[in-house]
DNA sequence: GCATACATACCGACCGGTATGTATAATTGA
DNA sequence: TCAATTATACATACCGGTCGGTATGTATGC
């Protein structure tokens, strides 16, 4: 492993690795201590427990996720309109990889943890809520655009691309065949190509 | 509780009841036990671990959900678009309630026992699959009236509409706020509609 | 000499699973 | 027909392992 990094850092990455192949409560303390190389009191001089490390995962994970997506391609689109639906299909070409690419933390712990751990679904809530932001000013930009006098709850679309894409995840998961997704996510761009009456550029 | 109802039942409901809330891993046996007013001994008798217990479970669960939508109002509309369309309405309608109506128990197991309980997870992927069908064939019949040449993927679309209701409820969850899950079927109902070309009944 | 950053050792609770006991119902056989 | 046998349907008690968390020791840098 990487020896420059932070303790903390190494901690985070391991601990997100495992829990997005096992899950929150499948993965032990311990095993993440192994995985990032440090002993128990190492662990618990960074986060006072379980649930505090959780909370941490979720942003952790959720900056990473940022980071990526603003070095990405569809980036660099200057429609807006592309930019959304360059995003969905980078989702898709990502889910391709043979990784854990095909998985997204914040939706499982969503249904993991949600009922259980109020301050874990609290963080996880305000980064669901942080993508919806990210896509609504796209989907703000795009309906300005060609929808400049029609009426269009773009923050309610941008939770409708979340929820598909996080459902369409889990049925993949459960079928363990990708295509679902693929093809799940090709309906999306139809509904939101046919939202904004445009042929994709 | 009901006297009458057999052991096995007892234990299934109490299951189905307890992981609906606090999902399988957060469930013990012992708590499972105690509500279906046995002891582990009878528990035992009945499943050989708690694997066979969360794929009995399942199954339990879709055959609920099979008899309460085959009573439920929307099946009794002639037309099969109006079948899909009301049952979209009736999901919205019964998540409502104050009750356990906005969880799935598919959805809660695909995410948490996908990687860990392989067994458990074919058994959820089948019961999926009977879901699927189940829409399939109203959009089978839908398509023959109202497409009769034009090429549709119903198998697809029934995904889609699953995914879509599953990523919704999860994101509701993620929220606490029912709402999500409402206003994102209207936009899944918007789809389903433009497809078909049709306005509502 | 004092805070930071870890390591070592251990505790107590919980939980899945087993081993065993027992009351009752079903089956069998003379 | 009815005692003898056996299978069923549970209850009781307990074991072994895991895991979150704590208490404490120690090396290093400031």
């Amino acid at each position: 492993m990487d020896e420059n990094l932070k303790t903390k850092t190494k901690i985070l990455d391991a601990a997100q690795s495992l829990m997005l192949r096992q899950g929150f409560g499948t993965t032990s303390i311990e095993d993440i201590c192994i995985a990032a190389g440090i002993t128990k009191g190492g662990f618990f001089h960074y986060f006072k427990n379980k649930e505090d490390l959780g909370k941490a995962v979720t942003r952790h994970y959720w900056r990473n996720m940022q980071t990526v997506w603003d070095d990405a391609p569809f980036r660099k689109h200057a429609d807006p309109l592309a930019r959304v639906l360059k995003f969905i299909d980078y989702s898709v070409s990502a889910s391709k990889g043979p990784g854990l690419e095909q998985r997204c933390l914040l939706g499982n712990f969503a249904q993991e943890l949600s009922d259980t751990h109020p301050g874990i679904r609290s963080e996880n809530s305000a980064c669901f809520a942080e993508w919806s932001e990210y896509l609504k000013m796209d989907l703000d930009a795009a309906k300005k655009k060609y929808l400049s006098k029609k009426a269009l709850d773009t923050k309610g679309l941008a939770d409708y691309v979340i929820a598909t894409m996080e459902g369409s995840l889990l049925l993949a998961k459960a079928h363990q065949d990708k295509n679902v997704y693929i093809k799940n996510l090709k309906h999306l761009t139809r509904y939101v190509e046919s939202i904004f009456k445009k042929k994709r550029p």
